[in-house]
DNA sequence: TAAACGTGGCC
DNA sequence: TGGCCAAGTTT
């Protein structure tokens, strides 16, 4: 006679631990991404190639899939392997990477592919020290690179993980001081088979059921092992520490436009916002903008017209930039700037910021929204 | 430890 | 619309 099976033992997504649950989930409901290999794959025991998992986990810092995707074909199509990185001109790389943001990304996944390419023989560091001791890779990248592209049980702790982990254990600690205990948590679940599909499914809840507004708890593969669930508020955890209000600076962009359509544009310092980017001419950006400020800030004297106002959020400040214009014969580009042709513009390493402040005085210039406030 | 560091989508 | 949020790292 046999014992009747339990619910939890009859159940589609059964499994003895919360782990193995979670995989028989990704197993049938991962998402399918560019830089993913397939679980049938892995379970056949392949691995995906670090080069791509390195540099798929470099984007996707603080970033959106949705806004990865195009960055990462074109990368992979324009430098295949890490030599090919370690290859290519910053200056190429910076390019290639304007629009997508924390510009010091760029610059470190170039130092990266050099230090792997000189040091290593394009051969990447398969141990989690061995990874972060790399430009760019801090705790989160270095596990996530050593699980997912060499096997290795790491605990790999994003925002999803952090968010999946305070509501399963309804975690009163507020982030980020409440990091070490998830930390804990999940070094505690990390399965020795798989370990990089358990990170990833760990990543897919959190993005796809386990979201931060009105999760899916009734589609959830852990929703008996979950405590946030069990007291009927998951949507209370994580406890996170409240956020400092954003001060507004101000300043103004001059757009110098040659009679042929090139425009103006200059480098900025190689480090600092938006650090090694190009932008046009501007003011220094403060609190206060007065009339002597901008007529000191212009690039050149001649008659600088008001093109509007554009602003633009970053992380810690908002900044709204007055816009003026003037168009010029032909002239020298001053010292330590130069003309960019309208075919060219679209090439170079703007940052979005400076695509709203051309756009302003040049309507259809570039690619980027108008983001156009009131003057 | 806390601040600096981009951008776009969503509600 | 404005605040929140996204596969964090560096200093």
């Amino acid at each position: 006679m046999t014992r009747p099976m339990t619910a939890e033992r009859t159940s589609a997504s059964a499994g003895g631990t919360p782990a193995a649950r979670l995989i028989t989930w990704y197993d049938r409901h991962h998402r399918r991404l560019p830089w993913r290999l397939a679980p049938e794959a892995i379970r056949q025991g392949q691995r995906p190639d670090p080069y791509a998992v390195w540099l798929s986990e470099i984007m996707l810092q603080q970033t959106t899939v949705g806004a990865v995707k195009p960055y990462f074909d074109a990368f992979m199509a324009r430098w295949p392997t890490v030599e090919a990185l370690a290859a290519a001109e910053t200056e190429d790389v910076m390019k290639a990477w304007a629009g997508l943001g924390y510009y010091s990304r760029a610059r470190n996944l170039k130092k990266c592919a050099d230090e792997v390419a000189a040091r290593y023989g394009g051969v990447f560091p398969d141990t989690e020290a061995g990874l972060k001791a790399l430009p760019g890779i801090g705790d989160y990248t270095a596990a996530a690179i050593a699980a997912i592209a060499f096997g290795r049980p790491a605990a790999v702790v994003d925002g999803n993980v952090e968010r999946v982990v305070s509501r399963l254990d309804a975690i009163e600690t507020p982030l980020p001081a409440a990091k070490p205990e998830i930390r804990k948590a999940v070094a505690a679940m990390v399965p020795t088979d798989r370990p990089g599909d358990f990170a990833q499914a760990m990543m897919d809840l959190g993005a796809t059921i386990c979201t931060p507004r009105r999760p899916s708890c009734i589609l959830c593969p852990l929703i008996e092992d979950c405590t946030a669930q069990r007291l009927g508020a998951p949507e209370r955890f994580p406890l996170k520490a409240p956020k400092a209000e954003k001060p507004v600076r101000k300043g103004a962009a001059f757009v110098a436009i040659r009679e042929d359509g090139a425009v103006l544009l200059r480098r900025r310092p190689e480090k600092g916002l938006l650090g090694g980017m190009s932008e046009v001419p501007t003011s220094h950006w403060t609190a206060r903008l007065d009339g002597a400020n901008e007529a000191t800030a212009a690039p050149f004297p001649a008659h600088w017209s008001d093109s509007g106002v554009v602003t633009h959020v970053f992380t810690h400040f908002k900044l709204r930039l007055s816009v003026f214009r003037t168009t010029v014969a032909d002239m020298a580009a001053p010292s330590g700037h130069w003309w960019s042709a309208p075919t060219a513009l679209d090439g170079e390493a703007l940052p979005t910021v400076m695509k709203k402040a051309i756009e302003a005085a040049i309507p259809g210039a570039t690619k980027a929204k108008r983001g156009m406030a009131g003057k």
